[in-house]
DNA sequence: TAGCACATGTAATAAGTTACATGATTTT
DNA sequence: AAAATCATGTAACTTATTACATGTGCTA
């Protein structure tokens, strides 16, 4: 969905929250593939040339460039940038467009048979699942580490959690649901 | 998200529930924002070349071309649209690849102040209550009307209700714990 | 007669993905 | 020695939005 260009300020708040910590794009591809990834992603199409935009405009700064051996930039962020960052976080949320295939899906469901959203419904279930486990797991290491409070990452993780259980609950009521429903087209 | 191109499917399915009703461009637009707009939708950008393709690879058809008067092209979907329509349907959901801005902000909570996170979760909050509301304004039309049972469209309210429910007690929740942190950073 | 809803469309631009190229280092 | 991982990047392409142009018919 082509809006704002948000891009840069993924990597803005990953460089702001490492303290001081310099980081490379290739550490910050896999900080969004790891501890955002289950409300955010971005490509290496889309990091790399912001990364550079952003270097450029002294949001970031160079802080290390190792040549020799394996070639590396680390990337800091400048006051300039903390203090963009800080204005984008206070920014209105830009409210997603909609674009739910599952729900289009069923919403024609007269043009299918009853077994295949029977499917597609079993499999939102199953990512549901693997949601709700992920958020558990989480959940588990929290408990483990008591001195590591890290409030932020636990309102989104409360999130995961309530959205994920909501998800399993409606696909286990759907799916009873479809259960009694005549299978009026045979499947092909 | 540059994936299969799903806007003819939009179509193709909307022509293919208006049972025998030819529809124009239009209609189609105006269908998309208000009955399913709460899981998808589509500019006029993409509806009126995404018309001109299906109509030109048989899969939908003219109807009726009225030049007098208020210029309408009325379409209708072809039986080759409708396997198309069955096939689409049938194949696994591509899961949107995630981008909720508020919980990256959420994230980075630690670059801002707490009263600016609890106003976007309150917007949140907010946003959640009028979906629900939605919601059960459709859940009344539908028991006002016991005569018509949409059972698809149902699959798809139980959904929106659940889900907007989870996003409700998790906003309010949230505001809760947000109004136990120390305002750390002051406003500006 | 002004304004709104109806109606169809296009051009410019932006955002984002995919797939690849390139090469170093570490692990098996 | 091969395979995996670390590491940086680009080019081609697709999808999508925005903003506009154009015109009709109805209604206040």
């Amino acid at each position: 969905m082509p809006r704002s260009q948000r891009t840069p300020f993924v990597i803005l708040g990953l460089l702001g929250i490492s303290n001081r910590q310099p980081r490379s794009g290739y550490e910050i591809k896999k900080a969004i593939d790891t501890v955002v990834s289950s409300f955010w992603h971005e490509s290496n199409g889309q990091i790399y040339p912001a990364l550079k935009r952003l270097a450029s405009s002294g949001l970031i700064e160079i802080r290390a460039d190792i040549k020799k051996g394996r070639p590396k930039k680390l990337y800091l962020i400048t006051p300039k940038g903390r203090e963009r960052l800080r204005a984008w976080l206070a920014s209105p949320i830009e409210i997603g467009r909609p674009r739910d295939e599952l729900m289009l899906k069923l919403f024609f469901g007269s043009e299918t048979d009853i077994p295949t959203l029977i499917g597609h419904v079993e499999a939102h279930r199953d990512r549901a699942k693997g949601m709700l486990e992920k958020c558990s797991q989480w959940e588990k290491e929290n408990s483990a580490n008591p001195g590591s409070h890290r409030p932020f990452f636990n309102l989104t993780l409360g999130a995961g959690t309530a959205l994920s259980e909501a998800n399993l609950r409606w696909a286990e009521e759907s799916l009873r649901i479809l259960a009694t429903m005549p299978a009026a087209k045979a499947k092909s």
